[in-house]
DNA sequence: GCCAACGTTGGC
DNA sequence: GCCAACGTTGGC
């Protein structure tokens, strides 16, 4: 069954256009432990929203899973995982977590609630709402 | 720049 | 095993 995330980035760190240029990327440095165990679960093709934190707080593109998690790279100790993702498309309008704070269905999803977790999970009626805010019907 | 939330570390 | 101290992240 098709799965739905939300991975968060510092657009100075790592920003949606980058993720556009480069066509796909690994999502290495995921150092927390709940984080850690939800890129384990993605399978690939699932679908991912992406969230620009600290200086724009929006959600800006939704990406999808190419590659399952294999061992992080730029890490030297074991069971640190990454996954590659690749970007779909970007948001016609990109939903605020403003928005997202003030709508009653979204309030309590996990990007809000635990503001610090880098990947969340999503329920396919979030993720749809989030998309339907986007400006465009789902897909 | 400040602070809240959370994770990690280390002393006991 | 508890808890204080500290570091980091991210919203405001």
């Amino acid at each position: 069954m098709k799965q739905f995330w939300l991975v968060k980035s510092e657009p100075s760190s790592y920003s949606w256009n980058q993720l556009l240029k480069d066509g796909s990327t690994a999502w290495t440095g995921v150092r927390n432990f709940q984080a850690r165990n939800f890129l384990k679960q993605m399978q690939k093709g699932d679908c991912v929203l992406f969230y620009h934190s600290v200086t724009e707080k929006q959600i800006v593109g939704v990406a999808r899973v190419k590659k399952t998690a294999f061992q992080d790279p730029t890490i030297s100790e074991s069971d640190w995982v990454a996954v590659e993702l690749e970007p779909i498309r970007t948001l016609q309008k990109p939903v605020e977590l403003s928005t997202i704070k003030a709508d009653t269905a979204l309030k309590q999803i996990l990007l809000v609630r635990q503001s610090r977790l880098s990947v969340t999970p999503l329920t396919k009626a979030e993720f749809d709402r989030i998309l339907g805010m986007s400006g465009r019907k789902n897909r």
